[in-house]
DNA sequence: TTGATCTAATTGTACGATAAATAGAGATCT
DNA sequence: AGATCTCTATTTATCGTACAATTAGATCAA
């Protein structure tokens, strides 16, 4: 296998794109996507340098780099072998983008959405009571980004993601903000297919209630509107994945892009 | 710095001990505690060999195990820069474990219970409509654990974790299933503290309800109780760490141990 | 059957060399 | 002066080789 190309298939978390974070990015989707089945051996180090024509030192960072979120365990003699699912770091943005990389990834959306379920509507409710004056304009912000950017840019998508991670951050909690964190470095896709479904209006005037809520201090209220406000992406997202094999979201209006394997691969 | 009696310092992540875990583990405290701020340059590739003692083979292996969690970035020329703590995954059970190692954590573990108080009961209340039988069983014996293995003991923390884990696991979420492996790996010492103030009778007794809600499908039942539950364990906690000092928790008993330097170190 | 021993395969660690990236200094141009 | 370009030194990125440590599985012995 090739190398080149590579350069730019990495995302954006901050890691600079070079070899060895190449190599650990195609391990780990591979893993993800269940090509490589828990309790299989990888390739040994040496099968893994022929076949991407690189040196060990790539292949060992790329192993530790694995290792490290729990996808692999590494043991002399015995070799690379993909742990079972249990021992996954789920909550790594790279796990998680690497899941929504592969070919089923319905069931994937639907844990994710769970749990945001849990924990946004929470934070939602402490972040009225704890929000400081900068992320009070900065949540403005991102909901005047949400109504002025054209539907389906992807400055409407950096609102809207901007959004849900200010809240998490405004609970001043450094666990939850880093669930913003993951959130925000995995999910644009599905943000994009939320967008598809619904109005813009309607979907900016549930962001403003929740906003509302938030900067007046009424933490229930908070809560409540962001729980249908998830709810509603939810099914948004839902649509389109049952409508979706591959082509069409029911009626194409053409200004925006499809949820086809060409998006896919396109996730920041 | 030598690296004698090493090898056994690093938890059990199921990852094996060698001196690249060993070096990331040690640089990985260093910026968890503090000791190494945000934006402040780590020493080159160079030094971190002659500091430790080892090939750079082995430095460089860690710096991308680190970098790997979001607590470095390392480009050419630059360095090695500790990036800002909200790039870090605090949901990684290694970057919360070196949190719970630094010398000021009780605004961490209070960061941590709150994330519990939101995430476990709406788990307790999901996994009333799921779980199956296999799982029912565990949940069982891990109540059974909790009643019958002596006060303090590490079969009785261990039953605890267990019980709290296969809850999240019983929601069939694989996110909140990690989100049960990594408050397992990096919980034992808030676990053990929380043993100590209240009556066993009374801890059994309230995990009892939330057993009991569950395998009778009480969804509703089962969140109160998880919340109360935690709440309970919360406080404990707390107070553990308000009395503490370095030095006792009331009155000590002898017969556990307590909450001062060697326990920390002594976390799975 | 059981247990000890040996062997070969694989990762772990070390070292040295070259390539690539780039911040910062300095030169050059307007 | 200010902007822009070029060059250089520093640091990481990658490569290759060699040897040490670990250990699963084969072999052998009781």
């Amino acid at each position: 296998m090739s190398l080149v190309g590579w350069a730019d298939e990495n995302g954006a978390d901050g890691e600079r794109s070079n070899l060895t974070t190449g190599v650990a990015t195609h391990i780990g989707c591979r893993i993800a996507s269940g090509r490589l089945l828990p309790g299989e051996l990888l390739p040994t180090e040496k099968d893994i340098q022929t076949e991407y024509g690189v040196s060990r030192t790539v292949v060992r960072e790329a192993v530790r780099h694995l290792a490290g979120k729990g996808l692999i365990s590494v043991r002399p003699k015995v070799g690379m072998r993909v742990r079972p699912e249990t021992d996954w770091n789920m909550l790594d943005s790279e796990v998680m983008r690497w899941h929504l990389l592969a070919e089923v990834r319905r069931p994937f959306v639907e844990a994710l959405y769970e749990m945001r379920l849990i924990n946004e509507p929470a934070a939602a409710r402490i972040a009225a009571d704890r929000i400081e004056p900068s992320d009070r304009r900065a949540l403005g912000a991102a909901l005047d980004g949400m109504a002025q950017h054209p539907r389906g840019s992807d400055a409407l998508i950096a609102a809207d993601l901007d959004f849900h991670r200010i809240i998490l951050r405004a609970t001043g909690n450094p666990i939850l903000r880093s669930l913003g964190a993951m959130i925000e470095r995995s999910l644009s896709i599905s943000f994009s297919m939320s967008w598809r479904q619904n109005p813009q209006d309607e979907t900016v005037r549930q962001h403003a209630r929740v906003h509302d809520a938030i900067c007046s201090g009424d933490g229930e209220l908070a809560e409540i509107y962001m729980r249908r406000l998830i709810e509603s992406a939810f099914d948004d997202v839902l649509l389109a994945l049952y409508a979706d094999g591959g082509a069409g979201d029911g009626e194409r209006s053409g200004t925006m892009p499809v949820a086809n394997e060409k998006d896919r691969l396109h996730v920041r």
